[in-house]
Parts: structure tokens; C-alpha cells; sequence
DNA sequence: AGCGATTTGTACGTATGTATG
DNA sequence: CCATACATACGTACAAATCGC
């Protein structure tokens, strides 16, 4: 239980941050890198209190901002717990499309390839210069009703351990998941974009009907690095595309 | 200086909440009702601490949660300011478009007027049975390239408070923004989606250019009730429409 | 229904660190 | 170097909700 903490904390209390920031960092990723699971019980402060070097007000300080987050929920008299999914933000998918009832309709992808990125002015401003990008591109079907093109750009050397997965792998894996649990690089904040495709794009990258919706994500750190960018082309079709977003207050 | 707080604490108090709650409130009111203007320095934690019958931690939690929202900006040695206007929270458009430069493009709403909305098997969904909806209409010109139909749909007792404000500021106002500062109504959470308009209902709404994008918007308390909905019409246009998801750490 | 143990939520008071002027 | 003021941290106390007996 408790164990999880302890090399996180080690690790998230070198840099020099307040105590209360460590402990929120360390309980974020014992989430994230699946130690607790949602719906998961979560030590109670005086445990916390007990076990760790920081009083009651420090860990007080630390659940109450994922709380505000969303990342925890917490009740008197029962305890703390990791928030169960579908309470949570926006799962990971850029690109979810609802059903006539409000459901999620399923989406099948299909790896197309990956190569060297084409050099573009916008890679070095949003990757650094000199960064070897990656382009992996996949296709994916929504439903079976129409289908999305997704063009990945991510750095060469975080490139590599998602290539060498296995292809069944690929195909299906949420890439945002990959990276958080597996890599260890959390994603703070995502901007997304949203814009008609122009004519010259569409007719370049072979795309079959007619005015095609470009959705643009970028994946930043909380140190606001980039860790990936992508590229979805929508083609014309009577789902709704769904956004949400969580607020503070 | 401290004079605009008493009177607003007061008020704020009597509701049965917590005293950190109530001075973010107090404060809150303060700021929004032009005591206490944008840049201004605020009362230190001390004086605070002296002048009311609040401890130190109760103030400081309450300036905690106003910088976390953005409305007030603080500083070692120098003292607590209501934070310049373009400092504050990206203020929460749903509609906003980019610039070439990233920059975000300047909006001109402008009132259309008010009316009962006609009856939707969504309302009852959406704000529960039997609740009167009133619909307003805005017109939101992005950058003087091109014009945006927003459809504000909120339930009548809302509506009034929208409705009674002077004209000037209803064009302008956000009403979410509103909505929270002045009703006190937190919006937690909101669901946008976006898909293409049918041909019917754009020919419905007498809306001019082909294809419109429809990005509608529903707001959320912290208890999932519906605060509002809103529709967006938008016409064919090179901008990039900006959503951020401001997520966990 | 009542009672006590547990656990979070709020509040207080104090102490120390650190940036500003 | 000193006073100011925010930032972090500690320890304590009590209220309020929950759960099991």
C-alpha cells in the first residue's frame, strides 16, 4: 500500500519543491503508474501523518489539491480513494465520437507505417531544434462509419519504444496511456485545435471525400515540454465529436 | 479598504458555510463590483487576521484558492493584487479562435434578443422536467471576419438576472463568467461537442454560408445538475477553434 | 436506535523560510 | 541589514459524517 510512496517520494522530494508538492507528485504517479487503481483506497492522513515525515496540515494540503483535481474523491468518515474512471477528465482518446444515445462509439485502428517526419518550421518551436521527429500514422475506423487519419509526431528516442512494440500492440494502444504508465511522462495539459482542412492537404495526403476537419493536438509536460503532436483528419459525417473539460471552480 | 468587505462578509456568512468560503466570496463580490479594481493592492494577510475574526490559515486559505482561480495574484515582500485583467484565467470562451500568431482573436458580440425557447424533448433531459427555458440570442463577430450564432438556452429564474442588466453589458458579458461570479453558481464541468449543422436547421436559422460547424456546450455544477446549454453556429472559415484542457499535474 | 471509533473538514495559533524594497 | 509580506510547515482542537457493534 504504502510502499508505492516511498521511492516516488524519494524521487519527487529531490528536486527542491515544498513537501506538500513531493507528496502530490508521488501519489499522482503511484495512480498513474497503476500502484493504486481507481476506486482504490488511499491511506488515511494520520497513517500518512504516522508513516511519513510531514504533518497532518502537509497531507491535508496535498489531497485537497487532487481533489480539486479530480484525481482523488474523499468523504467523511469513509476515506480517500482514487477516483473511478468515469469520474475522471477526459480519458485519453483526442478523438471520441458519441452515438445517438450518448455513448462512445468503438474505434478500431489500423497502423499504416512510420517514418522520419518531413522537415516542417513548426517542429522546432514545439520540440526544440534539432529534434529527430517521428511520424507514425495510423487510420481509425469510428465505428465502421467512416474512417479518421491520425498522423503522430513524437521525438525519435520516445518513438522507438513505441515501434518496437509488438503490431497487435501498436494498432491498438492508446499512445497517451503508453506514455504516462510506461515511460513515466506525465501529460498536464493538452490544446487542441480544431479547423477545416485546407484543399491542398487533403488532395496530398490522398484523402477520399471532400472537406475534411483537421484536429490538432499537442501533449505538454508540466514543465510544458512537448511530448507529442498529432494530426487528425475527419471526413464528413453526422457524429458528434466530443470535448471536455474539467475546471477549477 | 477594508470597508468593501463587510458589509459583503456579512452577507456571505449567514449562508452556513465555511468562514474560508465565505471571505472568497466576500472578496470575490468586491472585485467583481468594482471596490476593488484590477492591479489594486489588497489588505495583507495580517491586517486580514487583525480586522476580521478569521485566523491566518483561514485567510490564507482563501487567497490560495482566488490566485488558483486566477482572480488575484500574489508576491513574497510585495503584498496580494487583484490580478490585471489579462492576467486572469483564460477566461472561459467556448468559442474561441486562433490567430496566425496564436494570439487569440478579439470577439464582438453583439444581442439579438430573448424568448421562451420553443418546446425540445432535450430540455427535460438536460435541465430536469417542467423548467421554463429562455433562449438568447447573440451574434459573436471573430475579428470582423466572420460571425458566430450563439444560442444560450437557461432555465427562466436565470434568465432574469441575465435579462435585467443593461444593455451595453449583456452584449458583452460572459455569462459564464457571470454566472459564477455573481450568482455564485460554480461550473465544474462542461461537455462540448462539435459536428456538422444539418441542412435543415441551417436553412432554419436563416444562416447565409454552406456548411456550418455546430459546437454546443453544456455546463455542469458539482453535482452534475445543468447550469446551461448554448449552441454555436459556425460558418466556414481558415481559423484554427481553440479547446484547452487544463488537467491534473 | 444509540454509542463509540474512524476519518475527513474546518479552524486556530505559531514558527520559520524567503523574496521584496 | 531590517521590516514587510507571502509561503511553507507543524501541532492541536473540534465538528460532522460514516460505519460497525
Amino acid at each position: 500500500m504504502i510502499e508505492a510512496i516511498w521511492a516516488r517520494l524519494a524521487d519527487a522530494q529531490s528536486g527542491q519543491r515544498p513537501k506538500y508538492q513531493a507528496l502530490r507528485a508521488a501519489i499522482v504517479g503511484a495512480i498513474s503508474g497503476g500502484d493504486w487503481m481507481p476506486g482504490e483506497r488511499l491511506p488515511t492522513e494520520a497513517e500518512l501523518a504516522q508513516l511519513l515525515p510531514y504533518s497532518l496540515g502537509t497531507i491535508q494540503k496535498a489531497y485537497g489539491e487532487l481533489v480539486k483535481s479530480g484525481l482523488v474523491v474523499r468523504a467523511r468518515g469513509r476515506g480517500s480513494f482514487v477516483a473511478p474512471v468515469d469520474r475522471r477528465m477526459s480519458e485519453p482518446w483526442h478523438c471520441r465520437f458519441l452515438a445517438d444515445d450518448g455513448t462512445i462509439l468503438p474505434v478500431y485502428p489500423r497502423l499504416l507505417g512510420h517514418e522520419v517526419a518531413a522537415k516542417d518550421p513548426r517542429w522546432a518551436g514545439l520540440f526544440g531544434p534539432q529534434v529527430k521527429i517521428i511520424r507514425i500514422d495510423r487510420t481509425i475506423s469510428i465505428s465502421k462509419e467512416f474512417e479518421v487519419l491520425n498522423r503522430f509526431f513524437v521525438a525519435n528516442t520516445l518513438a522507438k519504444s513505441l515501434i518496437r512494440l509488438p503490431r497487435a500492440k501498436v494498432e491498438t494502444i492508446n499512445f497517451r496511456v503508453f506514455l504516462t504508465r510506461e515511460l513515466g511522462l506525465p501529460i498536464s495539459r493538452t490544446r487542441q485545435t480544431i479547423s477545416m482542412a485546407d484543399r491542398r492537404t487533403w488532395r496530398r495526403l490522398g484523402l477520399r471525400s471532400r472537406p475534411h476537419l483537421l484536429l490538432e493536438a499537442i501533449a505538454y509536460t508540466p514543465d510544458d515540454d512537448v511530448v507529442y503532436f498529432q494530426e487528425n483528419y475527419i471526413p464528413p459525417n453526422p457524429r458528434k465529436l466530443l470535448f471536455e473539460s474539467e475546471l477549477r471552480f
